[in-house]
RNA sequence: GCCAGCGUGGCUCAGUGGUAGAGCUCCCGCCUUGUAAGCGGGUGGUCGUCGGUUCGAAUCCGACCGCUGGCUCCA
């Protein structure tokens, strides 16, 4: 007998063995048909899986666990397109097929290359399977015999997935009956009951994808698709993919009139003067915040002595990314990074420990020759500038030094109202620089920090700089893909390469600990990442235009004219509208270019001395007069508000 | 760098082998305007570049450049 305890407690006996359907439709018939798997142990199982024991089960509906029905639907849909591209591509050979944060993809390996063009014949074909309701079915085999039958099949990439797979049974999972020459593929599992428990899926793009990630590795395809319980979920993720490009700081960039891009210089961004209204806001905060943390600031040159790069170990290990001049038969490089010019201002004379910790600040304007696939916008290029600093410390004060700077970052980040940020620390990897002392003791000194700010944060064992261990700050952007922005990271390598020096007590020198931290990371993907974040509605501190008077007919131009004076001389960025068109045009207009305050000024105004104010995205208006006006403005800016005051 | 797609006025896009189009922007008029596009007219493109096929190429083919989506990379 088996003996089934339910979520609410109540016990179900079976005979013998039973499956979770079988629960499910002891217990009635509408959750047999809702149900789409089970979960025993944490552990969620096909509902055909065979329950041989007495325990507890929890049947999955899509209502009960929303997460796990769209991950199964999800998965099985992977399945389901690739039984529809073999069906149309027979040679197509099966990699693997995971889910993904917003659906799935299947990597395959196929004799011709597929295109968007295939999609609607491979989502046709997927339909036909769906409608089909064709059960899932799961074998296992022992493990000899599983791999004698793959090596027969011939697929190397099923064949290294069940070397990689643990246990000593492998499971596969067929499409319709076993045999028959259905669909079958290697899997884990666990898929739904049937394929027409998805309720809606599409093909979304193709890519290459190296197996394994490994560059030399031949390119795969990996088609990307995604599923959904129903038509009106599939449509609102497709809905918010259209708003999300609207958000696209490309876009909105041009839009904005903010910065471009040319052919003449690809990757390189030419900021326009909206671009740079909003660029020298940012700097002008951050120098004031650094200031008060306590850095100073200096500038070190863009071309170098190449010599130099030898000399910082940049030369080894990132030659292929850096450019290069050659000037009076002497070899020079354009500097990648800050931190060897600001080794050279460090030693231009000697320290005291008296002077530590130094804080360092530098907005540094670095090249790297990026791959021309990565390039994206502003948020990978070939130019731009970080936001740097480097602290020379003592071992002692690293970790007081690195509170210092992750409350100055998320002071900063909490300023622009990014609150939405993941922490990350990177640990020792195989190829490094540095006693394993050495390296326990900065780490420690990373982790005793984040404990102290008492922060969550993910390890990434093994991926810190050969030079020492670091913290990352990410965000995500409007299309939910993860940037880096601020880090944190020690260095070991560079005080010892530029044999820098303090004066300690004992009057010996020592080596200072060097902190390279960037919080704001890249000035330029900083400024593309509150592009999307505002979704071009900037802040009244940062607005390019923070007002537009508009008169309502040429009678009140010149009224108009004297508001426009008088605003601009308050100190606000503005600019009086006195085109030849109706209100309703102007409106549209100061809409269009996300103008904080549209200030209309007709007859009625003009005897008040006052303007009718209508907020940014909003409808309505309220008149005030310009002087009271002029006062919110002014405040709101000083206290760089995130919201609009009169709104 | 690799795979796929794309490249037509400043912007968004139509145009599948036969005389380059639309809307917006911009310029000029008219209207004298009251809160998300008033009306009329006009300027503007060697169709990314170079080469090929063809009587004829924006359209077909090739190379290159750039962009987009991924992959690898990101000190």
């Amino acid at each position: 007998m088996v003996r089934i305890a339910l979520p609410d407690n109540t016990q179900l006996d079976f005979e013998g063995p039973v499956t979770a359907l079988q629960v499910a439709e002891k217990i009635g018939p509408g959750l047999a048909k809702a149900a789409l798997a089970a979960k025993v142990n944490g552990q969620i199982i096909d509902l055909t899986a065979t329950i041989d024991h007495d325990t507890a089960i929890e049947l999955i509906t899509a209502k009960s666990d929303p997460e796990a029905a769209l991950d199964l639907i999800r998965h099985s849909c992977a399945h389901i397109m690739a039984q529809a591209i073999c069906r149309l591509f027979p040679e197509t050979k099966l990699v693997y097929g995971p889910t993904v944060e917003n659906g799935f993809y299947y990597d395959l390996d196929l004799t011709r290359p597929l295109s968007p063009e295939d999609f609607p014949a491979i989502e046709e074909e997927m339909a036909a399977i769906v409608k089909a309701d064709l059960p899932f079915n799961r074998y296992e085999m022992p493990r000899d015999k599983a791999m004698a039958k793959l090596q027969a099949e011939g697929n190397r990439y099923k064949i290294d997935n069940a070397q990689r797979a643990q246990g000593d049974t492998l499971s596969f999972y067929t499409t319709g009956p076993v045999g028959n020459g259905n669909f079958e593929d290697l899997c884990l599992g666990p898929h739904l009951p049937r394929t027409g428990c998805v309720g809606a899926f599409k093909v979304m793009s193709v890519a290459g994808a190296y197996f394994h990630g490994d560059a030399n590795e031949k390119m795969l395809q990996r088609v990307y698709g995604t599923a959904f319980a129903d038509k009106k979920e599939l449509k609102q993720y497709l809905n918010l993919l259209e708003e999300a490009k609207k958000r696209d700081h490309r876009t909105l960039g041009r839009q904005l009139d903010l910065f471009s891009f040319h052919e003449e210089g690809p990757g390189f961004a030419f900021y326009h003067p909206n671009g740079m209204i909003v660029w020298n806001q940012m700097l002008d905060y951050w120098r004031e915040e650094h200031r008060k943390t306590g850095y100073c600031e200096i500038s070190t040159p863009i071309i170098l002595n190449e010599k130099l790069w030898h000399q910082s170990g940049h030369w080894d290990n990132y030659k292929e990314n850096m450019y290069f001049v050659n000037i009076d038969e002497t070899d020079y490089a354009v500097k990648p990074m800050n931190c060897p010019g600001g080794c050279l201002v460090y030693k231009s004379h000697p320290h005291s420990y008296r002077e530590l910790p130094m804080r360092v600040a530098e907005l540094g304007l670095v090249h790297r020759h990026e791959a021309s696939g990565v390039l994206h916008g502003l948020f990978r290029v070939r130019r731009f500038t970080q936001d740097d600093a480097h602290i020379y410390c003592t071992p002692d004060q690293i970790k007081d030094e690195i509170i210092g700077v992750i409350d100055l970052t998320l002071k900063i980040y909490e300023t622009f109202g990014l609150t939405d940020c993941h922490l990350e620390l990177s640990t020792m990897p195989e190829k490094h620089i540095g006693s394993d002392e050495i390296w326990q003791k900065a780490t420690d000194a990373l982790k005793d920090a984040l404990a102290a700010k008492n922060i969550d944060y993910a390890v990434n064992p093994g991926d810190g700089a050969f030079y020492g261990p670091k913290i990352d700050f990410h965000i995500r952007d409007c299309l939910q893909r993860s940037w880096q922005l601020g880090t944190i990271q020690l260095d070991f390598s560079m005080p010892e390469r530029f044999d820098l020096t303090y004066v300690d007590r004992d009057n010996t020198e020592k080596r200072p600990v060097m902190i390279h931290r960037a919080i704001l990371g890249s000035l330029d993907r900083f400024l593309g990442i509150i592009i999307e974040h505002y979704g071009g509605a900037f802040p009244l501190w940062l607005a390019p235009e923070q007002a537009r008077i508009m008169p309502i007919s040429e009678k009140t131009n010149e009224f108009a004219e004297s508001v426009f004076q008088r605003l601009k001389k308050a100190g606000l960025r503005c600019t009086c509208d006195k085109a030849d068109d109706k209100i309703n045009s102007k409106i549209k207009r100061a809409h269009g270019l996300k103008i904080p305050y549209m200030l209309v000024t007709g007859p009625a105004e003009q005897e008040a001395d006052s303007v009718a104010v209508r907020v940014r995205g909003g409808n309505q208006q309220k008149t005030v007069t310009i002087d009271e006006f002029i006062k919110v403005a002014q405040k709101e800016i000083e206290q760089r508000s995130i919201s609009l005051l009169l709104a």
